[in-house]
DNA sequence: GGGGTCATGTAATAGGTTACATGATTCT
DNA sequence: AGAATCATGTAACCTATTACATGACCCC
């Protein structure tokens, strides 16, 4: 479970992944990660994706088969995948999509530190939160019903499902969270305010 | 919103909000961290706390206030927040309120490359994943009960309430995401695993 | 009083991001 | 023909993680 990989960027992972279907030159790569719509789900940039292809080729993963050069263009190195890479490829996806690893959000961050923020405050920001991650849900939703619509099979689509679902979750948790804080009676919002030195907040819940 | 931060490691924004309490030196901000266990919602290591207490100082946010020493121990140099670190923290904390960041989880990243394992696979391993997000939903159960049975305010576990959100959304995606694939009639399992040159799978409904 | 572990920090290394460079192609 | 953009890659810089170092305290 989560050995440590001898090339840990997930950027890699897509390389292998695309190197299965056949070998390509790192430039070739880049151009169908961001046709294909994989830098949503896996954070990629130019200069790391050389670095990887560089890891990778250290470590056995894939192999470089020819260096062609057209015209008084750069050389393009082509790359192929090996057994070993293969077999990594493999090993990796099951690893990751059997164990569920312990992740660092940044809004789990702020949650943790919340106290640092009045209450009054909070709420008002949770509520903007709220509308952000409503644009986002639609966003998603158009990408998905766009692909689909292109014949596309559903399964290719199943990550922005994924976000889908977490972006939901979040949305009636924050709700949740806001209802919590105004509560008049029970709520936390009163002795959060006192520590912060704000008045008794009174009942916010018919504003914006 | 999400400007480029000078300092953008979250582990300083932890720090800063601690030095709101009283000016620290850096092991005692390391043990602090620790056993307020916000080791859970930031990632925390101890070499990095250091170098981001250096970045903090050089960029303003805290200085340091004086160097004392005890014994034959090395030098402890206490930090203290200036009034640029104070706005930082509040500036940072309505920033990471308000907007959801856009970011990569490692199972977004296997989702979007899962044709590459056969479905029948998949499935199994879906399954073993149902009964780790179990696992971890008991254990935040645990720490939330915990912690609120020792009588701290439920504000601050509040970020554990999150987690444990995101945790159920996560399974009960994952297991409407296996019944597509095994579904005996429209679900993706078939022409999915022909590509992968399985044998059409049968009905697994009743498998473990 | 020798073997752990706590307290405290620095240095070496590896990893990732940004900036730079340069010929080719296309647009106006 | 000059400007913008594509194609392709390297180098410089920052950030983060691991490893190393050393005196104090505690236990048996």
């Amino acid at each position: 479970m989560a050995e440590r990989r001898k090339v840990g960027n997930l950027l890699a992972l897509a390389v292998l992944s695309y190197l299965t279907q056949r070998p390509m030159h790192p430039y070739e790569l880049s151009r169908t990660l961001r046709e294909h719509g994989d830098a949503r789900s896996i954070k990629f940039n130019h200069g790391s994706l050389y670095m990887v292809v560089g890891q990778l080729a250290k470590a056995g993963f894939i192999a470089e088969q020819e260096t062609t050069r057209e015209g008084q263009r750069p050389e393009r190195t082509v790359y192929a995948l090996t057994d070993s890479g293969r077999h990594e490829l493999r090993d990796w996806m099951r690893d990751l999509v059997e164990y569920p690893q312990h992740e660092y959000p940044h809004f789990v961050a702020a949650l943790s530190l919340i106290g640092a923020l009045p209450p009054s405050e909070v709420v008002k920001l949770l509520r903007r939160r709220l509308d952000r991650l409503a644009e986002q849900c639609v966003e998603i939703r158009a990408i998905i019903d766009d692909t689909l619509g292109k014949g596309v099979p559903g399964l290719f689509v199943v990550e922005e499902e994924y976000r889908l679902t977490l972006l939901e979750a979040e949305s009636s948790f924050v709700e949740r969270f806001v209802e919590q804080i105004i509560h008049p009676k029970t709520g936390w919002g009163r002795i959060w305010a006192e520590f912060h030195g704000e008045p008794t907040p009174t009942d916010e819940r018919q504003q914006s």
